[in-house]
This record gives C-alpha cells, sequence and structure tokens, in this order.
RNA sequence: GGCCCCCUAGCUCAGUUGGUUAGAGCAGCGGACUCAUAAUCCGUUUGUCGUAGGUUCGAGUCCUACGGGGGCUACCA
C-alpha cells in the first residue's frame, strides 16, 4: 500500500486576524508534512479560509465593496503570511470557489434525499444588534444587546441520529481523537442526547452563503460550509480517484473547535456514508507573558510582532521555538525572554557553535576539507549509535505528536556531539595525531550532518544552508544515514548559521512595561474592587416582592420548579431550581423576593422573567421571605 | 450540580504495569579548557513529590477526603 499523508489545518475565517494561534496550527501542520514527506510518504497539505457569512457581509457594507472583493483581499493575508513564513501547503481552498460550493450542494442534496435533513420551526436567541443567533452561553455572558427570541422555519440536519455511531467509533479508535484528554472530553459531550443541528438561514437574513440545493430561500450555515472543505478540496463527488487517494485527512485543529470537528463533522460524515478522519488532534492554545493574549493587555501577539521575532531570529528561530515549546497536550506561554533565550541557548550556543567549532578545525587542520576517517573507536560507535537510534525512534514520536519531545531530543544529540569533542580534545590531537584527529573530526560532521537531516522539517532553511555546505554544494540527497558524507569535499566557509541575539534590548522594553501595571496587580486591584460595590452599581438591581400565585414541578426535570408570581399589576413566569428544598403545594400564597430586571432566559424551553433569592448553605436551602405582611406585591425593595 | 485533568528542585517539565539512595533542561554557584558565537565541558540543589488519612512487606505511582489551579457540561438565575 502506498505510502499517503494528508494533513490539514483548520480554514480560517476571513474576518479574523492572523495572529499566532493560527500560525502555530499552520506551520505545525507544515512540519508534519516535512517529515512524512521525507519519510517518504506522498503528502498533501491543505489549508485555507472560510469566507462566507454575516459578518463578511456587514465588513464589505461597511466597506462599500462586494463580499467577493472583501474576501479576495482578507484571504489573501493568511495565504501571503503562509507564503512569506514560506510553508509548505501543497492546497489553499477557500469556501466561495465554485469546486467547494458544488460539493456542498451535492451533499446536501444528497442528505436531504435522504431524510437526514428535515425542515422545522428553529427557536432561537437572537442578537438584534450583532445580527446573528447566539447560545444560551453566549447570552448568560451578557455581551449582546437586543436580544430576543426568533420563531422560523429552517433545515435541521438528524445527527442524533448518528450519536450511537460515534460513540462506539470513538471508543473503539484510540487514535481518532487526540489528545486523550481531548478525547475524554467529547466522550463526555456525548453522554448526553445530542440535538439536531441546525444548518440553514434565510436568505432575508443572511444571503452571503451557499444556497441550499433544494429551497433556494435559504443558505447553509457554517457547518455544512466551512468543514466540507476537507473533502471538497481533494474532489469528493467530482474526482473520485483523488479523493480516494488523499482521505482520511489527519486534522490539526485547536482546542476551540473540538466539538464541531469531533461531533458535528464526523456525523456528517457518516450520514454521507464517508469514512472517518484518520486523527483529529486538537493542539492548546498559547498564552502570552503569562496571561491568556488579549488586545487590551497589549500581550498580542499578531503578524507584526511575529515579523518583529523572525527579523532577529530568522524563520527557523521561531519554528523551533513553536516546536520544542508548542502547547500540543495543554496551553503554553510565549514570553519573550524565554523565546530568545531559548534560542540563543539552543542554536546558537549549542548547535550553532558546534558547526562553527567543527568547521574550525577543518579548515585549520585540513585545509577545508572532509578529512577521511579510519578505524571508528568505541567512542564514534557510540555516537553514531545514539544518531541511528534517534533515527528510528524520531518518527514514532511523531505519530503520536510527540513533537516537542523529539526536539528535545536532537538537541540532546547535538549536547552529545559537544561533549564527544571535549573528551576527545582534537585541537590537542591534531598536534601529534593528524590521522586519528581527522577520525574524531569527521565522527563529529558525520554526527551532525545526521541530526541536521533530522531538524530539517523544523529548521529547513537553515539545515537546508548547513547540508549544502556539508556537501560542498552539491546536489543534495538525503539518506538519513551517518556516513553520508564524502570525505576530501571542500566545505565553502561561512558566516555563523544561528548568531547569537544581543538580549540587553528586552531588559529596555521589560524596564519600560514595569512603568505600567502587571497583569498580577491588575488582577488583584479587580478583587479589591469586587470588595466594594459603587452603590449606583446596586441600585441598578431591582428587587421586588412577589406572591406565588403557582407552582409546578416542571416536567422531567428533578431539580425545577415553574413558579407563577404576582408582582404587582404583572404575573411573571419564573423557573427556579428549588424542587429539592420546596413543594409545590408549600410555597403558594407565600411573599419571595425576586430580581425583576434581570435577563430572561428559556430553561427547558419556559421563559423565566426573573430569579428569587434564597440562601443556600450546603443541604439547607430557605427562600428569602419579608418580614410581616404588606398590602400588595411588586414592591420595590430599597 | 455532574464529569475530566493538573498540583514533583527558583522556572519549564519527565517519572513506564507500585519496588533499591526521585530525574532532565534552563537559571544560579564553583571549576576545567581554549577549536568555538564570553562558547563548550565537568561538578553542584538536605526537593515535607499540594494537605491529611488509608491499602501494601513497600506509593510520587493505587483508594478516600480536603485545599489550590484548569477544562468540559448541565435542569444554578
Amino acid at each position: 500500500m502506498a505510502k499517503r499523508f494528508y494533513v490539514t489545518t483548520p480554514l480560517y475565517y476571513v474576518n479574523d486576524l492572523p495572529h499566532i494561534g493560527h500560525t502555530y496550527s499552520t506551520i505545525l501542520a507544515d512540519i508534519l508534512a516535512r517529515y512524512y514527506r521525507m519519510q517518504g510518504y506522498e503528502t498533501h497539505f491543505l489549508t485555507g479560509t472560510d469566507e462566507h457569512g454575516q459578518k463578511v457581509q456587514q465588513a464589505a457594507e461597511k466597506a462599500g465593496i462586494s463580499p467577493e472583493k472583501h474576501c479576495d483581499e482578507y484571504s489573501q493575508r493568511f495565504r501571503s503570511f503562509w507564503d512569506e513564513l514560506r510553508l509548505t501547503y501543497d492546497d489553499f481552498i477557500r469556501t466561495t470557489e465554485q469546486r467547494h460550493v458544488e460539493v456542498v450542494q451535492k451533499i446536501l442534496m444528497d442528505l436531504y434525499k435522504k431524510g437526514d435533513i428535515y425542515k422545522d420551526r428553529y427557536e432561537g436567541l437572537y442578537s438584534v444588534a450583532e445580527e446573528r443567533f447566539i447560545t444560551q452561553k453566549e447570552y448568560e455572558e451578557g455581551n449582546f444587546r437586543e436580544v430576543k427570541e426568533i420563531h422560523e422555519e429552517n433545515y435541521f440536519f438528524r445527527m442524533s441520529a448518528y450519536q450511537r455511531d460515534l460513540m462506539t467509533y470513538i471508543e473503539s479508535h484510540k487514535e481518532f481523537i487526540q489528545p486523550e484528554n481531548r478525547r475524554n472530553e467529547i466522550l463526555g459531550f456525548l453522554q448526553q442526547p445530542l440535538n439536531d443541528l441546525c444548518i440553514s438561514r434565510p436568505k432575508n437574513r443572511l444571503s452571503w452563503g451557499i444556497e441550499l440545493p433544494f429551497d433556494p430561500n435559504y443558505v447553509t450555515y457554517v457547518w455544512f460550509d466551512a468543514l466540507i472543505n476537507y473533502i471538497s478540496a481533494i474532489g469528493y463527488k467530482t474526482n473520485e480517484t483523488l479523493f480516494k487517494k488523499w482521505w482520511p485527512a489527519v486534522h490539526i485543529i485547536g482546542k476551540d473547535i473540538l466539538t464541531t470537528h469531533c461531533v458535528y463533522w464526523p456525523t456528517m460524515l457518516m450520514a454521507a456514508g464517508v469514512s472517518l478522519p484518520k486523527t483529529i488532534f486538537a493542539h492548546g492554545w498559547w498564552m502570552s507573558e503569562g496571561q491568556k493574549m488579549s488586545k487590551s493587555l497589549g500581550n498580542f501577539i499578531d503578524i507584526q510582532t511575529i515579523r518583529e521575532h523572525i527579523s532577529r531570529t530568522g524563520h527557523d528561530g521561531f519554528r523551533y521555538f513553536l516546536a520544542k515549546e508548542g502547547p500540543l497536550f495543554g496551553d503554553s506561554d510565549f514570553s519573550k525572554e524565554r523565546f530568545y533565550q531559548t534560542y540563543n541557548t539552543d542554536l546558537a550556543n549549542d548547535f550553532g557553535n558546534l558547526v562553527n567549532r567543527i568547521l574550525t578545525l577543518i579548515e585549520k587542520y585540513f585545509d577545508g576539507k572532509i578529512p577521511t576517517p579510519g578505524k571508528l573507536s568505541d567512542t564514534e560507535k557510540l555516537l553514531k549509535q545514539e544518531g541511528e537510534t534517534l533515527c528510528k525512534n524520531a518518527f514514532s514520536l511523531l505519530d503520536r505528536f510527540e513533537l516537542n519531545r523529539l526536539v528535545f531530543e536532537l538537541l540532546t544529540y547535538i549536547r552529545s556531539i559537544n561533549r564527544y569533542l571535549e573528551q576527545k580534545a582534537p585541537w590537542k590531537l591534531a598536534k601529534t595525531n593528524l590521522e586519528e584527529t581527522g577520525t574524531i573530526l569527521y565522527a563529529a560532521l558525520a554526527s551532525l550532518q545526521l541530526a541536521a537531516q533530522l531538524f530539517e522539517p523544523v529548521l529547513p532553511e537553515k539545515m537546508h544552508q548547513l547540508l549544502t555546505m556539508l556537501h560542498g554544494s552539491q546536489e543534495l540527497t538525503r539518506t538519513l544515514t551517518w556516513d553520508a558524507l564524502k570525505p576530501g569535499t571542500l566545505i565553502p566557509k561561512t558566516k555563523a548559521l544561528f548568531p547569537r541575539i544581543d538580549l540587553t534590548f528586552l531588559e529596555e522594553t521589560s524596564n519600560k512595561k514595569q512603568v505600567k501595571p502587571q497583569p498580577n496587580t491588575n488582577q488583584q486591584n479587580e478583587q479589591e474592587a469586587i470588595k466594594y460595590i459603587p452603590l449606583e452599581d446596586f441600585k441598578k438591581v431591582q428587587l421586588k416582592t412577589a406572591r406565588v400565585l403557582s407552582a409546578e414541578n416542571v416536567e422531567g426535570t428533578k431539580n425545577l420548579l415553574k413558579l407563577t408570581v404576582e408582582v404587582g399589576p404583572e404575573t411573571h413566569t419564573l423557573v427556579a431550581g428549588i424542587a429539592k428544598y420546596y413543594n409545590p403545594d408549600e410555597l403558594v400564597g407565600k411573599t419571595i423576593v425576586i430580581v425583576a430586571n434581570l435577563q430572561p432566559v428559556t430553561i427547558r424551553g419556559i421563559q423565566s422573567m426573573g430569579m428569587l433569592l434564597a440562601a443556600q448553605d450546603k443541604d439547607t436551602l430557605r427562600l428569602v421571605t419579608i418580614d410581616g405582611d404588606l398590602p400588595k406585591s411588586g414592591v420595590i425593595i430599597q
């Protein structure tokens, strides 16, 4: 069977500004692709942009241009940045391309005919200000204005029908969702019954999308658009040979889009009768200077910041740090200090200096020509063996996505070579025994070139440069063997491979920063601020008395009661999680205290128009009532 | 509320199915060396392995409770 590797990045939303998160996913895919190519795999590396939706439509309108033009421009920002970073993607797909639209529509039609897509009434929270539906959670976070419930007809994908099969699949395929903690998360998520997925929007609200092939009044909404790129790009339904060649994929994603990729996408594929991806690997996030990245904190790592780092360390220096410290299994921190320090210690001191010292010795004692090795002693054999073991282990580490471990092992090998030189001290030996000196330098150089080959996917530019040098600028053949170098080859003299960086500029910038409050003290300030709130904040909360008119259990729940309360002239419905502590009957007639101006929420399909106050301590809960009687309800509490 | 993960040297982390004196890298300190990008090499840290119990001949490694941090999820409002 042919060895093939198909790797994808997420499709980046055109309206986003590319930052270190996008860059990490893409560089990670690039490194993997390069390693697999090196192993002789035929490799296909896909990335691209997701271009439909409300935000794009709005942004284009605002700019007074067509959405097409807007997308062209913004998509290019991603593409040209990947080119600037010299990433080796094989294909860049845009969801507005005909090749994609065609496939999306075919799949929609297939599933519609099959009965997996049906029309139903949709109820949801809609933010008029944002012009989009929001989730319950987003609503609770309270960042959206003019929220109202909307009822409209929409199309749904029968996702629930595939829940059981998906669970079985995940349980029997350990490599399907990685790392394991993400897999557990999804299995946990699937413990709850799955809802069907709303996949359409009426055109009168959203026109910038792919039209449903069976109803021209609607377009499809994110899932059936963006996710399908992974198969539309390789010819699903249009070029079956190509599709069979590449599918199934390894999807590299960030943890923020875990559910869509591990639940929505696989069920969609199941419905379409397509085998599931080989692996979905969800990496973590980059923190910045110990904090979550945010524009207001000023620690956001955007394109400009990345360029600035690269201008000092080169592309490879940047890639090295991402590979070594990247958030594969958890989150990682990108601190400037650590970044430059790692560059200096690992690349400049250990690696770059090693190259330099070997080449200087060869130049000095062998006129710059690779010496011919004599008989290898045990020390050389050991060094050789260490390199060969590394070759063997490298790829199995990659199969488990342990890139940072691999980088560490490679660096360990570089250190071994340094230690070897120290032990043998060829600069001393050269005065008495030139032949053995030659053997030593050859051994050091042989080990170095092997390490360079294994490092090449992470450090493509510098390693190419180094290997070319070691081959006397002849055409490179990478054999991944220890004794790949030809004795007698003249090595051209060059500048330092990884020049050491003077770190004084870091002190300057950090001194400036200390003037501003540090993030930590910021947090403390916030905490102190919470201890006391201004009166005006409290006045925003409208507390009122309310008389319970009726109460009943919410069907199918253990903890919820639906209360109808009289608040002055009005009657409100509330849902409260107090069924464990109160029977419905004992509540009727009681006067309680409610927060009357809380944003309504829908719980179990019932709209709750307020929150009642209660005191809870462990297993006891008592309602807040008032002392004595008031003639009426709905009294404002001051 | 439920579920999951984490808490090991100043920092970042390894520690396989429980087994002799708990490790690596970085930083710090001391030394060696001079081929080298003030580099490299060697040596160096008396760590209550979050806390308290328990199982065991024996626990960082298993169990329970608690504390702290993170994540997912819900019928918290």
